[in-house]
RNA sequence: GGCGGUAUAGCCAAGUGGUAAGGCAGAGGUCUGCAAAACCUUCAUCACCGGUUCAAAUCCGGUUACCGCCUCCA
């Protein structure tokens, strides 16, 4: 049984789909006005292996993720550049594409666009109006916060509170709003602004509007998971839940997902303190293997400290088992010496992936789902040190690494390419000089190998090659 | 000010009443012709104060520090 951290209850609850053997889920996606930074991904990371886990555990996953393509930052970044704001977000969809490609995130089963979605929104808003929950002025559409009960149940929050704080700020919608909590679902065009036509004139969306239309277009009116970064919950996640369950009068989201930030230096990572690091310039001097474990190593809720030693320090971890099943694989190869399975053997692993499970069951506890892969590296390596071992247990403790690998976005395959013909012949040559003991010889040949990037290590099994980095 | 989170070794990070997992780094050792890879050994009393208990990192009360949301933000 899985169980899931529900910030609606903030308590773990036993998951439980609407539909059995389904999960509908919906992740804010990005506002596409720039290249994504490593706490943008940690959100993009941490559910696609929320995704990966159910996957792995056998349901079947519609998963949503939108992108925020009609917004005031967008508009400006066209004007900077020149261009407009479709081709604009058009050129960030496609880094943001690359950048988590890299990051081996699975692309949602659908990412629906606002400016593909206008004729849904605008009907939406007219659904909200004519309940009562919304109402024009001035070309804008308001929702009318205080008729919504339950607002603030998501993030614990008093209207009252609220209103203290809204007193303070000045806007220059303030004057059209009956209240000043209330929130644009629907913004009256300014000048030369990208605009459809609506019932309340030339206008575009607001933020908040469109994850409810989507969410409901795409997966239902109720959904299982509503995910999305810490700082969505308020206001964001709060209006959505306003706006949808005004309109149907149902739960919008079983359970509410929150992912911690991403911080450095001990300070949150956002474009506003300007402090980002880009997943595209990351990835260019480093390994994205590294980065995408690297975000699992803490769990989804918890701040993760991003620093250049931590991103090594995953890479050598990485390392560490990639060589294991590496070694493993070659140690197959030579078949000779394969023994008949092996019982106890067999019922460790077993209890290495009940382990694993376990803890992923427990609110995705990725950390301690790595902690068990390194259980099983050390299990591994040393079981390939006996003389003699079974292609089963070898096969088997390969397989569960692939698996447990894969639920944190890593693919791990040997490589068993084959070599030019002259290497070979160079490392026989060598084998031959070392049973000559000249080791002179012998060396040399390794250090010539080394620059062609092949490692050749020697094993009681015999020598053993990898291909460097 | 309101709401929420966190404090465990040099770093990352488990552990929610029974006497501190794991990884990185460090130290020592084994294997090796030398390496590499790997294996073994070693390395903390859990922010602070008080309380409950036979027993607390784990429960209760208090203190301190740091972080986040309340405005666009993953």
């Amino acid at each position: 049984m899985i169980h899931i951290y529900n910030t609606l209850t903030r308590k773990k609850e036993t998951f439980v789909p609407l539909e059995e053997g389904k999960v509908k889920m919906y992740v804010c996606g990005p506002t596409v006005y720039n290249y994504i930074h490593i706490g943008n991904a940690r959100s993009t990371v941490a559910f696609d292996t929320v995704r990966r886990y159910f996957t792995y555990r056998g349901y079947d996953v519609d998963y949503v993720s939108n992108f925020t393509d009609v917004d005031d930052k967008i508009i400006r970044a066209a004007k900077e550049l020149g261009q407009t704001a479709p081709e604009v977000a058009d050129k960030f969809i496609d880094a943001f594409y690359a950048d988590t490609l890299a990051l081996e995130v699975k692309k949602p089963t659908h990412a629906p666009r606002v400016m593909e979605n206008i004729p849904d929104i605008i009907a939406f808003v007219e659904a909200l109006i004519d309940k009562g929950y919304a109402y024009e002025s001035e070309g804008d559409v308001y929702y009318r916060t205080r008729r919504f009960e339950k607002y603030g149940s998501l993030s614990r929050i008093s209207l009252d509170d609220l209103e203290l704080g809204a007193s303070n700020r000045v806007g220059d919608e303030t004057d059209k709003k009956e209240d000043p909590l209330d929130f644009a679902l629907w913004k009256a065009a300014k000048e030369g602004e990208i605009s459809w036509d609506s019932p309340w004139g030339k206008g575009r969306p607001g933020w908040h509007i469109e994850c409810s239309v989507m969410a409901t277009k795409y997966l239902g009116d109720t959904i299982d998971i509503h995910a999305g970064g810490q700082d969505l919950a308020f206001p964001h996640h709060e209006n959505e839940i306003a706006q949808t369950e005004a309109k149907t009068h149902k739960t919008f989201a079983n359970y509410w997902m929150h992912n911690g930030f991403v911080t450095m230096n001990e300070e949150k990572m956002s474009k506003s303190i300007g402090n980002v690091v880009l997943v595209k310039d990351l990835r260019e001097k480093h390994d994205p293997k590294a980065l995408r474990f690297f975000m699992s190593t803490a769990h989804y809720r918890r701040p993760i400290n991003y620093s250049l030693d931590a991103i090594e320090e995953a890479k050598t971890n990485l390392n560490r088992i990639e060589t294991s099943y590496f070694n493993a694989s070659r140690r197959l190869e030579q078949a000779e010496t394969a023994l008949d399975s092996d019982s106890e053997k067999m019922d460790q692993l077993e209890a290495f992936k009940e382990e694993f499970i376990r803890h992923m069951d427990d609110d995705f506890q990725t950390q301690n789902g790595i902690t068990v892969v390194y259980d099983l590296v050390r299990f591994l390596n040393r079981y390939l040190e006996e003389p003699e071992v079974s292609r089963v247990v070898l096969e088997f403790a390969m397989q569960l690494i692939e698996e447990f690998m894969y639920v944190f976005g890593i693919t791990i395959e040997a490589t068993n390419d084959l070599l030019d013909d002259d290497i070979e012949k160079l490392i026989e040559e060598r084998e031959t000089a070392r049973k000559e003991r000249q080791f002179q010889r012998a060396d040399e040949i390794r250090d010539l190998l080394k620059e062609k990037n092949i490692i050749l290590e020697d094993t009681p099994q015999g020598v053993r090659w990898k291909r460097g980095e």
